[in-house]
DNA sequence: AATTCATTAACCGCTACGGTCAAAAGAATT
DNA sequence: AATTCTTTTGACCGTAGCGGTTAATGAATT
């Protein structure tokens, strides 16, 4: 595996990518090197050459993406947004560059939960432990409830915008508009939502 | 494939079910006939007595959820609210009365979508042109925008609205939690919405 | 008991998988 | 330009397991 570290960064990032779009969309067994070479736009042969086995590249994977999401999570935690709002956006934000940087890496570790095939199990259990999912750390993170209007249910609210949230990363999986317009869009409705939910005072 | 349709519908629906799954997870040409046989519990053998060939079945499918959805549109057309939130409410409601009865669809569909397996890409068009998305259409359909508070982009809360029932769905797809809890919390949250976005006047 | 029909275990030919290796194709060095 | 060294691959191997068939099993019907 150091033929493969020693690569450019680019380059490893191509394959990595490769990898876990094939590993994500079909899990460990059908996962094919073939087909993740060809999704690299390189030989079979040379995926053997770095990795050695299918299995060393599975967990290679696995390792990756938990450190990138320890260091994401330790990110989030730096930035201590006061507002509720401001949170969601924060973390949405988060997850959306994340998302930009390695596109397949969230459907690769929604299958890494489903993963059963015995060559792997084990290992897997590992990243889970850590890999807590960002959102709900934020979103369920002490809310301020007083500073919604009367009649607003928290709870609700937070239910909206953590689906509404998950809406928007699941259209992500799959179309073409850019991360900024996303971004955009999704601020100006988070906004709409405070100015409407929250009293009048407590509009900045 | 007559042999198929002369099943009890209880054991017609556990086999569909099962085929729907394992082609929706991984695609036609991944999607073996022995995964299928196992998932509907029984033996790869009855499987082809049924249907002959691996195509029949995944052509069979496609009819199969095709009248669905066509019945299902033709129902929704049916119910005309009046009110925006209510028509997001009933198309969610059918949605999610589909998905109880069809768990399997939805991934299924989906899949359809994106297959493109030289064996059957040629008849999948077909379908494609008559299914459309039953949330689109509703959630797109004459907006009365007048009713919204002054400030309120109509094209927002339909965003909020659309995602916002997306991620519902998703979250639907694995877990555990009943229909009608998800239904009934999901009604809360629009209503919250209404409450907040419409004009006095019009909350009833 | 003979007939019919649903169901399956065992099998067949063949594709294509994970993995290997010798050699081609480039770089770098002399 | 010849030589060495590294990167990359086409072709190959043994085998697992695929789609599909068939002969046999067993339950029900007459």
């Amino acid at each position: 595996m150091e033929k493969f570290l020693a690569l450019p960064q680019e380059r490893q990032d191509i394959i990595a990518a490769a990898a876990m779009s094939v590993f994500g969309a079909v899990g460990y067994k059908k996962a094919y090197i073939s087909d993740i070479a060809a999704a690299a736009g390189i030989s079979k042969a040379l995926v053997f050459h770095y990795f050695g086995s299918k299995k060393t590249l599975y967990l290679y994977l696995i390792e990756y993406t938990g450190k990138i999401m320890a260091a994401s999570v330790q990110e989030q935690r730096n930035t201590e947004s006061a507002d509720f709002f401001e949170k969601i956006v924060e973390a949405a934000k988060l997850k959306l560059s994340i998302m930009n940087r390695y596109p397949a890496m969230a459907g690769f570790l929604a299958s890494i939960y489903y993963e059963d095939d015995p060559a792997v199990a084990s290992e897997i259990q590992e990243l889970l432990s850590k890999g807590e999912d960002v959102r709900m750390q934020i979103a369920l993170s002490g809310t301020d409830e007083s500073k919604f209007k009367d009649g607003v249910d928290p709870k609700l609210v937070i239910n909206i915008l953590v689906k509404f949230t998950e809406g928007v990363m699941g259209s992500r999986l799959d179309n073409l508009v850019s991360i900024d317009a996303i971004m955009l869009e999704f601020s100006q409705c988070v906004d709409l939502l405070r100015n409407n939910l929250y009293k009048e005072e407590f509009l900045k």
